[in-house]
RNA sequence: GCCUCCGUCGUCUAGUGGCCCAGGACGCCGCCCUCUCAAGGCGGUAGCGGCGGUUCGAAUCCGCUCGGAGGUACCA
């Protein structure tokens, strides 16, 4: 039974992956992987996909990237699904023959003027004259409920009263999307449908199809959407929603995994931050919130530290590679990068951690030169570079020097690195100080401390 | 309008009648450590939308109410 699980899949087709979009992939994918299922992608919108098959390759890399990878035995995509195909005109045909679906010549305006409430849908006016053409109309039931069984949202039932005679074929023929969606997910042997809430009003017509079309509708599983801190569902437009967005600000792949999995869903003991393997492992989605969560990038950032910090020394080089101006010594940064791994909640933030060991001066923060370079800073650096000219060349001696230095202005360390700290990588704040100057070398240094000296004058 | 879903600290959550005068994490605040900033350690802040029931006992069950979200096309 279990092994037989085919989960189905579906990104929305805007040419760009949606965080919600990932989560709901990651549910399925984990259980699909714990089951020894299948995972099914299908891209619903077949016009705007066939014409752009860069936005599905998009949503390919980008589902690779978060470690749902295309060559894996439990994947099977990309579908495109296709509401022309014979199949869909077939299960009209054959649900019109059953008497389960007929044809309607009704105008919405007729509609309306027969009911006086524009707000009510269709009437039924059609169902028994027995027409030869126009939009074919599904027969809803009368009376009763259509109970939807919801993994996670319980036993949902939508009283049939308020569901109209929906529309599967428009007048020419053509089938509509609700009719092709549930002949896919039949043809494709789909048995869980894992998708966002939003869809849960319109799962009991699709439920009627499945029963109509003689077949045991899958298991349901809505999930919570993802909104914003305004509480309203997650949009392209006002919020940052694209995957893509994340990976490129730097964001680790198995910290976005984490993060999104957290979000509606937590493991039975107090961990937060767990491998995928014990995700997969322990995912239910009989143990998915209801409510909506918010996307707290705050959250996120902080677990992407965690999962940074986590890197070895070499990991973590490498993964800083791609934020790194081509020009930048490797050898010197790679001295300079287990400084910066404590340092930084994104992998984009290593750029202003590290420039001044490359550029020919330091990027001068006006604001931290201010605050740093006040009496009696010119005086100090003098003394500084005084020690540091034939001082031996290592972090630890080149601190007890500048002590002695502070000292003699009646400084701590904490105060007295101040201003060589500005003078020599331009802010107030950032990486060890001796260790970098260690990193940067004596000549660049004392034209550092010179050359703000000068400045000074 | 009609239908459906949702409502525990600012945020993500644990919690399915007593173990909860509600636990963890992020954030925030403070202290320690410390060459700056982080990291790390320690401590703190803050919550069951409201009202009525049921019960010896309710965050947990019921009703009402308020608030939020989504759906409702000859769109996909």
């Amino acid at each position: 039974m279990s092994s037989s699980i085919r989960v189905r899949f579906a990104p929305s087709p805007t040419g760009m992956f949606h965080v919600g979009g990932a989560r709901s992939a990651l549910f399925n994918w984990a259980i699909a992987e714990r089951s020894g299922g299948t995972f099914v992608l299908r891209i619903e919108d077949t016009d705007a996909n066939r014409n752009r098959p860069e936005w599905t390759e998009g949503i390919i890399s980008a589902l690779a990237w978060i470690g749902i990878d295309t060559g894996s035995p439990v994947f099977e995509g990309p579908l495109y699904q296709s509401h022309q195909e014979p199949q869909h005109r077939a299960a009209v045909a054959r649900l019109q023959a059953d008497g389960r679906a007929y044809h309607c010549a009704c105008t919405r305006d007729e509609v309306i003027a027969r009911t006086g409430d524009s707000n009510r849908g269709y009437d039924g006016f059609c169902r028994d004259r027995g027409l030869a053409e126009g939009v074919v109309r599904f027969r809803t039931p009368d009376e009763g409920g259509t109970v939807v069984e919801d993994l996670v949202k319980g036993t949902v039932e939508f009283p049939n009263s308020a569901m109209e005679d929906f529309a599967i074929a428009r007048s020419d023929g053509s089938p509509l999307f609700v009719l092709a969606n549930v002949v896919d997910d039949i043809e494709m042997r789909i048995t869980h449908v894992v998708r966002g809430d939003e869809h849960l009003s319109n799962t009991p017509k699709q439920q009627l199809l499945w029963d109509a079309l003689g077949t045991t509708p899958p298991v349901w599983a809505h999930i919570p959407v993802i909104v914003n801190e305004k509480r309203q569902k997650l949009s392209k437009r006002r919020d940052k929603v694209a995957l893509e967005d994340y990976r490129a600000e730097g964001y680790l792949a198995d910290a976005m995994v984490n993060y999104l999995m957290l979000l509606g869903w937590a493991p039975a003991d107090d961990r937060e931050i767990l491998p995928w393997s014990d995700m997969a492992q322990e995912f239910r989605l009989e143990n998915v919130n209801t409510s909506p969560a918010f996307f707290d990038v705050k959250k996120l950032r902080a677990i992407n530290g965690e999962y940074m910090r986590a890197l070895s020394p070499e990991e973590f080089t490498a993964a800083c590679e791609p934020f790194l101006d081509p020009s930048w010594d490797r050898k010197v940064f790679a001295e300079l990068a287990p400084l910066a791994q404590t340092r930084l909640a994104v992998l984009s933030e290593i750029g202003e951690l590290v420039d001044f060991a490359f550029l020919a001066e330091p990027v001068t923060d006006e604001a931290a030169w201010n605050k740093a370079m006040k009496e009696p800073a010119a005086d100090l650096l003098k003394a500084a570079a005084e020690a540091y000219a034939d001082a031996p060349w290592n972090a630890e001696e080149l601190k007890t020097r500048l002590e002695e230095v502070g000292l003699r202005f009646g400084l701590k360390l904490g105060k007295a690195q101040a201003p060589v700290r500005v003078a020599t990588t331009g802010r107030t704040v950032g990486l060890p100080l001796f260790e970098s100057l260690e990193v940067i070398g004596r000549e660049v240094t004392l034209a550092r401390i010179t050359a703000a000296i000068s400045r000074l004058a």
